[in-house]
Order: C-alpha cells, then structure tokens, then sequence
DNA sequence: AATGAGCGTTGCGTGATGTGCAACATCCAT
DNA sequence: ATGGATGTTGCACATCACGCAACGCTCATT
C-alpha cells in the first residue's frame, strides 16, 4: 500500500465529520503542515475537498458525485425501492435496505414509517453489526472463513441486555440465521425496537443485501411484529427474483 | 501536488463510468500494471473501490458513506450566516433564513435590518407556514405526495385579505414557486410586510433552505422590494454553491 | 504604531518511498 | 499439453514526497 495515498484518503473521513483547517489535519495525521498542504491540494485539485472562505477544508462537490454514481451502481437499491415502498403502505413500520461491503454493513435505503420520505437520514451510516437483523443476514451468507474472521475482530458493545455479548454467541446465531433463513433484532440495540428480517438473493443464491422492518414495541410487541415475517420474506423473495432475472430460480448452484 | 495521489484519485472517476479490471485502469493511468495494483489496494484499504467477484473493481459504498456523514455534520446556518450579513450590509433590510422539518417550517437564522447583529428573536419559532415565502420554497420541493398530504391538514388562518385562503390555492402556488425558483409574500402574513425568498440546494439540488428578504411597505413598496430579487437570487445561489462544496475559485488548472 | 502570535505558504536538500521490470502464479480456452 | 491473458510478488533504482526553516499575511494586543 501507498503510504502517501493512505494518507490522502485518510483526510476524507475526517472532513466528514466537519470542517477542519490546515494545522488540525496535519495533526491528526501526524505529518508536517507542509505535507498535510500538498495532499490538501491534490484532493482539492479533484474536487473531492472544498475550501471554504475562512479557509477551512470539507468534502468537495466530486465525492458527493461519486458517491451518487456509486450508489447507482448498486443496482439492488433501484430495483428493492418500490416494493420497500409498497410493504411500507401495507405495514407502516420503518423498512431498511443493507448491504455487506468490506467487512462493513451498510445502510443503503430507508423508508421511514409513515412518509415514504426522509430517504436520506441515517443511509449510508455503518449498522451495528453485532446486533441488527440484516447485519446477522449478510454475514450469516459469508464462507464460513471470512465470517469468523470478522466475528472474531468485532467490538461486541452491550448496547442492551440483550446484545449479542461475544463472537461465540454471535456465531451461534449466525448458524441459526443461515439456516432458518430469516433474522430478528429483538431489542439488542435499543431496548425498545424490535425488527424482523429477510435476505435478498443474487442469480446465484448468495445474499447481495437484506431488508428488515422496525418497530417499536410500544407500537407492536415482539409477537405481533413476528407475525409481519411472512409479508417480508414474499417481499424479499420478489427482489431476489427480479434482481437475479424474471426466472424464480430455486436451487443454489 | 502528489503524483501519486493525483493517479490515485483519477482512478475515482475511471471507475464511476463502470468497473475495470487492474489492465484497464493501469492503461488509462499510463502506468505499470504493479503501480495500478498498489493505488488500487490501498483505495481499496480506504472502501473507496470495492472489487467484485469477477475481479474487477468498482466504487465501494464507503464514497457514499463519506458523503452521507457529510452532509449531516454539515450546519447551513454555519454557511449562509456570512452570505446573509453581506447581503444585509448592501440592502439593509431583514433576512431570514429557514429550514423543513418533520411538517414545520423553522427559521434559524436571521439577521435584522440595519443592525449586522444576530438576534434571535423568532430564531427556532415555526413560520407562518402557509404565507411565508421561505415556506413557499421549501414545501414547493418537496415530493409531489408529500407536499399534498402537508397542504391538505395545514390550517390556512386568514391573517390578512392577502392570505392563502385554502389548500387548493397553496397549492397552486406551490407549482408557481416551483417554476420560477422564488417566492414572494406581498402582505400575506402581516398587511404591511412583504418579502421576497429564494432556494438554497444542496449538491443533489434539493432545496436545503431557503432565505428571504422582508421589508415593511412604508419604507419600500412591493415593486421596489422585487427589485432586489437579483440579488438574493445571488446570494441563495451562491450559499448553494458553497453548500455543496463547489469551488468558486478557478486560477490553476 | 508597534509587537507578536498564529496560520498558511514556499523552496530546498535529503532519503524514504513509489516506480517499472521481470519472473511467477493462476486460470481459461484452445 | 500449450499458449495467452490476467493478477501478483520481490527487487534495485532514482524519483518524488518528506520535514525543515524561513517568509508573508492577518489579526489581536499593548
């Protein structure tokens, strides 16, 4: 790997949380403010970081570019959205649309309860991926390898009681998952929110994403919300068969 | 500027037209194969590329993620304040600057006439939603269904003769702002105050925000008023641009 | 005004670091 | 089996990125 490239790119996520100037991103990079300037410049030359008039840095109008041509190549998000939209007027509750990418889960789509807006809220946000119902989807479909390497490399925070505590027991559930074929997140990462979840298959029968429905159980318990599983698995199956080709094709190859 | 950075991230907008493999992206560099293959990886390091079955390399959905926290750390206030104090200091008058949010319109900033002070006098308060023109803006961009279902339970109380009188006719109103990209409020909320708005987009063009300019009618009448439309035309165009992080400042290239 | 602190910018000598090469590893089609 | 196309590795060379130190600038303080 590049050292100088690695340290571009390491600029990114650290204007992304908000401007900065010069001397704050040679800090955090622990080069010279000199060095920091020529890889300033350099992204600034490609547009991917703004300057602002009081000088300080920001992600530039070419990221956000990029970022629209990538998401566009995630062809399952085009074609997931309407039925996403059309489960939402049936069940009302607050969809989302995940995938699998680099050792990451992320959020790719959302239809909030209610309004078939607010699209761009938390997308693209890292899932907590010890405890959500599409995190257990996506990474109970990885070769068995991989999927204990990340198991083992994971924080598992105890964001509830109910949080999946370590690696063993979150193995444990991905076998389940695998399995059974479909996920829940039954208060793990916020006591009060419980989902269900169904995977999104590829030509191939690998999972190339995952929905879930949430909702809070002041609105459903638990029971009723497991009730909605048929409606979710047909609505993940039918993406799964667009997706993968007009055919319903059955069996893994 | 850092060549290696600059092949790095030409390999950015290589990739947006579609995936390649290592032969192609080393081509269009005019670079050795191996040198392809280390700015690749450590992109790859980064999320920015993703590689995909096939072996060939495409955008990763961390560009996305980058641009997604982005936006949301990003403050418009913070932005336009400078924009809306220039322009208060040329014209004098009071501007306003407003957001959309869960059905309300809220203003969050403002700066008054005569005085470059902020004060925060209505700063926070939900706006006349039906007769405001910051209003107008931000409800006139909204998805079609959604803005129908906010006209529809919105009280249209009748402040003066000029008000809005009824959902139909906001509507339609709507669909006039839409058009033409700005707004006026001639007298609508309060009998002698009238103001004309106008958008600010962000990177994906939709309206983030929207500033006006009020002025009572004893010190310039309506017509004089629209003759400063240019120039918060200007100004809301330029906050946008500084927004959406595109570089107003051309001299290298 | 004068002073100084803080920040961004510049030019430059040094050597760490990115480079292309050539050989190797795979895979697939012939 | 054989050849070609593609991805990968290790290495010697010199390019290119590095940090330093000095400069210019703005702004706040005295």
């Amino acid at each position: 790997m590049s050292q100088t490239v690695d340290r571009a790119l390491s600029i990114l996520p650290l204007l992304a949380q908000g401007p900065a100037d010069l001397g704050q991103v040679a800090e955090s990079l622990g080069v010279h403010k000199s060095t920091a300037l020529r890889l300033l410049r350099t992204l600034h030359e490609h547009g991917l970081v703004h300057r602002q008039q009081d000088q300080r840095y920001r992600l530039g109008a070419r990221l956000f570019a990029l970022a629209q041509e990538a998401v566009e190549n995630l062809d399952v998000r085009e074609i997931a959205h309407p039925y996403l939209t059309a489960l939402n007027e049936r069940i009302g509750h607050t969809i989302h649309l995940a995938v699998y990418e680099e050792g990451e889960v992320l959020y790719i789509d959302k239809v909030e309860s209610r309004y078939p807006v607010r699209m761009y809220s938390r997308i693209g946000r890292p899932v907590a991926i010890t405890v959500a119902a599409v995190a257990k989807l996506l990474l109970a479909d990885l070769p068995e390898a991989e999927r204990r390497a990340v198991a083992m490399k994971l924080d598992y925070p105890p964001y509830t009681p109910r949080s999946t505590p370590n690696a063993a027991a979150f193995l444990k559930e991905l076998a389940t998952v695998r399995e059974q074929g479909w996920a829940t997140d039954l208060g793990g990462h916020e006591e009060s929110i419980n989902c269900v979840g169904a995977p999104i298959r590829g030509a191939d029968g690998r999972v190339v994403a995952a929905m879930s429905v949430s909702a809070p159980n002041v609105v459903v318990t638990a029971e009723e919300l497991l009730t909605l599983l048929p409606q979710v698995r047909r609505t993940a199956d039918a993406i799964s068969r667009e997706y993968s080709g007009t055919a319903p094709t059955k069996d893994t190859a």
